[in-house]
Formats: structure tokens, sequence, C-alpha cells
DNA sequence: ATCAATTGCGTTATGCTATAACGTGTGTCA
DNA sequence: TGACACACGTTATAGCATAACGCAATTGAT
């Protein structure tokens, strides 16, 4: 009873432990720490962050969450669910860039052509062959600066 | 007889831990992690942690050394001693980029002006006031992909 | 000179982030 | 039906980072 189970909208049928993981991350206006969504996730039976960190690598495989290196955090991911970030597929077809409020913590994601031109364009000239980039902007938001 | 004392070539003039570590990293081909740059330090008199991340926060607000956030570790800055990231006064002119090999640890240390005049023009457009940018391309160096 | 403020330092303890290693149950399919 | 893959649960441990205390030295204003 532990295979995945369909789910009303999401791509690739999550296991319930996904679903989890994901509603909550969903729901949230800020990164949250897998230690963050394990205690919200207690009621629900998780005891052991294994558990939340088995569920965040699916969903990252999945391009459904991203990982927030300078922060150690976790968030949905923001497209609606069209053409994300190279769903199921591979490579994906771009880079996604965010930008992190450090006083509300509100995080926007964000796509820029010409940055992962330039930055590929880097590699080529490099023969640097990229597996994952991570672009993060930390300042304040237009509301928090104001 | 803990005040910084004058060094050969360096900016601002370090404190024996700040040397102490900044020498550590430089002479690493690879980055560091704190714990890594403790035990090379033992034979000094380095016992603690804090020893080492208080260094590493002076190194890092004189730009002498980078974090880099997906990996939990710090690098010498590359930029030989000239105009490098901003040095004492402020803001600096630019962010810097890094190329991260996953198989030989090898770091490059990059600018690119036109990624950074794209991220700010987002920001602008955004009305977002940053205050620090990372970009951490992960992957693998022309030697390696060979 | 001297006192207050600042800065660097050392130590102990603690907290947060992440993974290793083990075993169980279940669905797939040759 | 037996090999395989995968999700899961649990315990233990590894790796990264900071809080809170107090002392020593330097600076600089009075």
């Amino acid at each position: 009873m532990n295979a995945p189970v369909s789910t009303p909208i999401s791509a690739p049928a999550l296991t319930k432990n996904q679903s989890l993981v994901f509603d909550v991350l969903d729901r949230s206006d800020a990164p949250m720490s897998a230690y963050t969504i394990l205690d919200r996730l207690r009621d629900h039976g998780f005891r052991a962050p294994l558990q939340v960190y088995r569920a965040l690598d699916k969903l990252l495989e999945f391009g459904m969450v991203h990982r927030l290196e300078s922060l150690n955090a976790f968030v949905a991911c923001a497209h609606p669910e069209s053409e994300c970030c190279g769903k199921g597929h591979g490579h994906g077809h771009g880079t996604v860039a965010f930008a992190i409020c450090e006083s509300c913590g509100h995080v926007s994601e964000f796509h820029d052509h010409e940055v992962d031109h330039r930055l590929s364009d880097w590699a080529k000239t490099k023969n640097f062959k990229p597996a994952k980039t991570t672009i993060e902007i930390r300042g304040l938001c237009g509301a928090c600066a104001a």
C-alpha cells in the first residue's frame, strides 16, 4: 500500500508522503526548512527527517519544488504547472532565479533567457558542462523596502 | 596582543587567526568547509569552530573570501588583489559567479556585466533592493568532462 | 592618565541540516 | 514465484553553524 496514488492535479502521481510534503510547501508563502516541514507533519505520522528528505528528493526531481541554497530551505515551484523547469524528461530548458526578501521571507521566482544565455556562453567557451545552476538574489522586496 | 598585525601583502591588516584561515584557503585548490579549515589549523592552536567562523566572517566582509552556498564551503577570492568585489568600502560593483566542478572540485570565479545588468534590471522593475546575489553553476569542468 | 567602548579571542554548550545503514512491505513482470 | 525496484519507517550519526559567557588588548575621548 505504498505505491503512488493518483492525485487530482499534479503531474507524476505522488505518493502519500510526497503529497503531504508538497501541500505543506505549496500552502506556505515563505520557504520552509526540512525540519519545519517535519514539524508541520507530525500529526500526519511523520517522525523522522528522512521521511521529509526522501519526499523532497523526489519533488525536486519532478521539478515541483526548488531548493534555495542560500537558505537551506525549500519552496514549491511558482510556475502554475505547465512547462515549468523541465518536468519529467530531463535537463529542462531554463534556469530559474529567485529574489528572496530578507525581511518578510517572500520569494519571487523568475526566469531570464538572456542571463541563461550569457552563462551557458561562458560555459561553452570554458568547455564547462553545467548540470545545475543556482541564482539567488537576497535583499528587500518592494513592500519591505518602502 | 590580539590586535591586527600588518601583513606583507593583504589589504586590511589581518589578525593572526584571519591570516591563518586565509592562507589555508588561498593555498587550497578546492573549496573548504569551516570544519576542514579547523582541522588544518589544529596545530596552530585552533580548537573550536567559532575561531574559524569568526575569521571567515571578517574575510567575507573584506571581500577576500567567498562563500559557496551550494556547498556550504569557502574559497579565497580569485581576483589577484585589485578592484575585486568591492573591497573595503561598500556594495562593490559587481556580482561574482562560480563554476564548480563536481568531479575535481575546482572552482572558477568569473564576472559578467550583462548578467549583472539583467538581474538588477529585473530588481528595478520589481522594486526589489538586492543586497547580495549568488550565482553558482555546478557541473563538470573541461578536464573532467573529457 | 583613565575610563568607556570596541574588537578579537577562547571555551562550552547547543541547535540546525543532512545522510548512513538497517530492515519491512508492496507492486511489477519476466 | 522469484528477482527487482521502490517507497517506507527507525535509529544512529555526521556535518554545518551559532548562543552565551568571560577575558585581554586597543582605541580614543575626556
